[in-house]
RNA sequence: UACCCCAUAGUGUAAUGGUAGCACCAGUGAUUUUGGUUCACUUAGUCUAGGUUCAAAUCCUAGUGGGGUAGCCA
């Protein structure tokens, strides 16, 4: 259940379109198949961190709960103790919460094992399941390929009796693993491999994060996950597409035990352009150090993306904007970065901040006089009211707001031109000042007092306006400027011998470590964002910054039609 | 090689047998003390071939294209 920004007016709110499963949700209710009853659940394996895909399934998961006055329960699939982990249950629960969701029912699979294997016991009863005695190699031959039948194992027909002991003593830890399994009973000539005799459970002596030693067999996913989903009275079982051919036998076991009847559901999962969406991926990226952990910036991990900047809001909007179909498709990443910028424009105070910094000398402004200018925190948001900043002899503008040679469309300073400094004076260029390698140092102007605040009283129009800081009161910070991980629109579009890896973008990192804020920006705290006028939203990094230097990392740029321009020639 | 799913402007999605619509992108213009925001306008689409029907994006058949599936992973 989402806990805020469910106002009339949040564009999350706003009359769109049902999609399919909304759709399916619907129709039950109006047959009454659950007498008016909606029960989702998110089931995550704790086996790594959500990233923007389970987001979209939270969403829609959660999100129907809320739509529909039902219930969504957060279960934990952790049937594999091999791979999973407490660290990453925590971060899940985290993360759901954060994006701004309350489950009604924590669970977790392992809560299910007595009655999981209760049920198992139940089915060999019923002649529908066996252990089987063959090798992980020998199953495999045994299933056969898409061009045929597979072969019946020689163990299908064991006694009730004999599979009833055997599965006990595979729960009493007298095999190792891999010796036998248990099986469903159902058909080796399937055209679906996943009804030809499927794995039930298996023995793994494995430590359980949750259940500890307590069981050397665990449940495989297909007989576990619809139980659960039974178990917990579940209306509508949501899931990837991946999962479409394993319907039949989520089906199977639900008939053939005679328990409530879930019902599953498959959309299609989420895919955005320039970065990759696989657990195994975003687990190599950080292994490999590719990326600096799970939360790094430019991950598009949960984390990654609270770290970035990136706020609950703005991603439950692209979530709800993206839609939900069975279509595979890929969403350009602008559009994630698109629906950030649509909330901060609303929300984020602006400030000024110059991430390579130009000396600018006004000649003619008194030394050691300040002049305190009133700058307007928000545009678009009038209550967020006005603050002082100094304006001094000395200044620091951006490096890219100067061209000794402008071409034609270029507004902003050059030798001799005007421009505005936002919220200060008008000022004209002089002089350039160079070093001996013939690099810009300094530039010299002057200002017109008549212009202050930004008006010229004869009228006089100026084409560019550009941000300053006072050099005197500048606060240092460093800042990080984050860019596409990948290069290309799909990284794993590769030629042969390549990887996606090959793909990654070598400048998605770059650190500015010499810049300059504007004073009010000095007690920053973590994680609180701004705008940084012309330049882009900006968030004070949660990890790195302390008292001394702030550190902000780059969330996302604004609109820029000059650099859009240039680019085009 | 078999089975399953999918196919609508560049991208992403509506229309559920009855006027093909929306958003983003792109382009043009207006406003603007952020080359931001906002506003207006413009471009552009039902994969192909048959069939059913008064009427098909929608139903049927075939083809084409894309995706998925042969873990004791989930």
């Amino acid at each position: 259940m989402t806990t805020d920004n469910q106002s009339p007016e949040h564009p999350e709110s706003e009359e769109r379109q049902k999609n399919f499963v909304e759709q399916i949700v619907e129709a039950d209710l109006a047959a009454n198949t659950h007498a008016g009853r909606v029960h989702t659940r998110f089931p995550p394996e704790p086996n790594g961190y959500l990233h923007i895909g389970h987001a979209k399934s939270i969403c829609l998961n959660f999100g129907i709960a809320q739509n529909y006055n039902g219930q969504c329960n957060l279960r934990f699939d952790d049937t594999n103790p091999a791979k999973e982990d407490t660290e990453y249950v925590d971060s899940i629960k985290e993360d759901v919460q954060w994006l701004g969701f309350e489950w009604d029912g924590i669970y977790f699979a392992s809560d299910y094992f007595q009655q999981l294997y209760d049920l198992a016991v139940q089915l060999i009863q019923d002649g529908k399941a066996y252990v089987c005695s063959l090798s992980p190699e020998e199953t495999k031959e045994y299933r056969g390929g898409w061009d045929g039948a597979g072969k019946d194992s020689p163990y299908r027909n064991r006694s009730i009796e004999e599979n009833l002991d055997l599965f006990a003593r595979m729960k009493a830890g007298e095999f190792a693993d891999g010796e036998h399994t248990l099986r469903a009973k159902i058909d080796m000539a399937s055209p679906n491999m996943n009804m030809r005799d499927p794995a039930m459970y298996r023995i793994k002596h494995v430590h359980h994060h949750r259940t500890g030693d307590q069981w050397c067999i665990y449940p495989m996913y297909d007989f576990a996950h619809g139980i659960c989903d039974s178990i917990e009275k579940i209306t509508h079982s949501i899931c990837t597409l991946e999962f479409e051919h394993h319907r039949p036998l989520y089906d199977w076991f639900l008939d053939e035990l005679d328990i409530f009847r879930s019902r599953q559901y498959e959309f299609a999962r989420l895919n955005i352009t320039h970065t990759v969406m696989s657990k195994r991926r975003l687990l190599e990226l950080v292994e490999n150090d590719y990326v600096q952990g799970w939360d790094d910036p430019r991950m598009p991990t949960i984390s990654g993306l609270r770290r970035r900047g990136y706020t609950p809001e703005a991603i439950r909007q692209f979530c709800t904007r993206i839609g939900v179909t069975k279509q595979n498709s890929t969403h350009d990443i602008s559009w994630l970065e698109d629906s950030l910028r649509a909330q901060l424009n609303k929300e984020a105070q602006r400030r000024a901040a110059v991430l390579r910094p130009l000396k600018v000398i006004i000649d003619n402004f008194p030394e050691g006089h300040v002049e305190m200018m009133e700058a307007v925190n928000n545009p678009e948001d009038p209550s967020a009211g006005t603050r002082q900043i100094p304006f001094t002899r000395e200044l620091y503008i951006e490096q890219t707001d100067f061209m000794e040679e402008p071409p034609k469309k270029f507004f902003r300073l050059g030798p001799g031109r005007e421009v505005r400094l936002r919220y200060g004076f008008f000022i004209t260029c002089h002089e350039v000042i160079k070093d001996d390698e013939g690099r810009i140092t300094e530039l010299r102007c002057t200002y017109d007092p008549e212009t202050r605040g930004g008006q010229a009283p004869d009228g006089r129009k100026v084409r560019g306006t550009i941000h300053w800081v006072s050099a005197n009161h500048a606060v240092d910070a460093e800042i990080r400027l984050y860019d596409h991980l990948f290069e290309t629109q799909n990284p794993s579009d590769v030629e042969q011998g390549k990887s996606y890896l090959d793909n990654i973008n070598p400048n998605s990192l770059e650190v500015l470590s010499n810049c300059k804020l504007e004073p009010s920006l000095a007690d920053a705290q973590p994680g609180e964002r701004f705008q940084f006028e012309r330049l882009g939203y900006f968030c004070v990094d949660s990890q790195a910054s302390n008292s001394n230097k702030p550190v902000f990392n780059r969330s996302v740029t604004l609109r820029d039609t000059w650099a859009k321009m240039q680019r085009k020639g």
